[in-house]
DNA sequence: TTTATAACATACATGCGTGTATGTTTATTG
DNA sequence: CAATAAACATACACGCATGTATGTTATAAA
């Protein structure tokens, strides 16, 4: 059965959006094909059609989701603003307020951060996957450069270890809330704990 | 060919131990019994002997690695400090640096952080470990209740805030190194990640 | 209006891991 | 010293996911 180009786009999305749910629920390791057809409302006849092998629809959806949250954090960035700390501190507690109704995103993050091993046929993906978070980590970087003579950037950090201990924080942020979204008070806790490393930071600003 | 008590105990042991071996290189879902197995010198009637499947075993080596873990940290915190962010500081970088030799620990730690993803038959075990987690979270809330009332604790944050927020950070330097241990060098980057951390909240006591 | 082929569905073969059943040997008990 | 059972090894049956091969249908080109 024959479809029209939109239509064949339309069933590849389908089930790049069906493996977001189930990569999630039961890790890509144990999802099976025909699950991910299945919720896509086609068969594995359409997967092999349209990727080559589970492998391949993990990496797509890398690709996918990656790069709207990528542009999405340097949209945030471009703004301009007084004083760094207090943007990226404000940036960062609304991306995990707006990450709670996304649940997607919500779905793309845990498969990525806990549901996938990148060992086996996802060992390749592993540094590729690695080099795009760079990229963003670049982007924070690059960002306190400009700042750096501003004088409202904390003394005696530079930028790399600033950038990457933010970093570090924020993933652990989210390594809890994932572990359960349902439970945790995001909207009381991100402005809490984002809080209590920007502040102090800001504090000592020089 | 029946064994004596310890050589039992002996080979249960070597078990877990290639378990972890072979759990935190393929991941819990993607390593198989008979791997375990050969890595411990046994074939699978010696798995199925000791253990009921591999989610058991995947339960027995959290218990033996996260014991020992928690007891470290306990022990150290019960030195007497005069300023607890600094022994709290001190205390983290030191596990680190010593992590770096633990290979063990190591491959303990990627195993139930990014090898496992407590779905299908490890779902039953995720509250489970979550709860002892808690545990050893409550002792650094307990220990920096001690020191409320002591004028050393960063003013307007609650111990709970802090303590959630510093396990966090922890988690999310974790993360990072586990994801490329043989270049990433640790030795360096905790004192100067976790003290961004500490020290702008000890400057900030009151 | 054919004809070719894109976009799938269906069917088949294969391998692999699990669980269990059974066999084997050696320590332990009486 | 015989008998029992612990501590495994070996063998078997089963299901399940994958990959591929083939079938089917509607669309787009001629």
């Amino acid at each position: 059965m024959k479809r029209t180009k939109e239509e064949a786009e339309n069933t590849r999305d389908d089930l790049l959006l069906s493996a977001i749910q189930i990569f999630s629920e039961k890790g890509v390791a144990r999802a099976t094909l025909a699950e991910i057809a299945k919720g896509a409302g086609v068969t594995r006849g359409a997967v092999y059609w349209h990727f080559e092998n589970k492998a391949q629809i993990f990496d797509a959806l890398h690709e996918r989701m990656y790069r709207p949250f990528l542009d999405g954090i340097l949209k945030g960035l471009e703004k301009e603003h007084p004083n760094p700390l207090e943007q990226l501190r404000d940036l960062w507690i609304e991306l995990f307020i707006d990450l709670e109704k996304d649940e997607r995103r919500k779905q793309a993050l845990t498969l990525f951060m806990r549901k996938c091993n990148y060992s086996g046929d996802l060992a390749p993906y592993k540094e590729e996957h690695q080099k795009k978070q760079e990229q963003s980590i670049k982007a924070f970087e690059d960002y306190l450069e400009k700042y750096k003579n501003n004088g409202n950037l904390p003394r005696g950090v530079d930028s790399k270890t600033l950038t990457e201990g933010m970093f570090c924080y924020m993933k652990g942020i989210l390594f809890q809330y994932l572990d359960e979204p349902e439970t945790y008070n995001i909207q009381k806790k991100a402005p809490q704990l984002i809080g209590l490393f920007f502040n102090s930071l800001i504090s000592n600003k020089g």
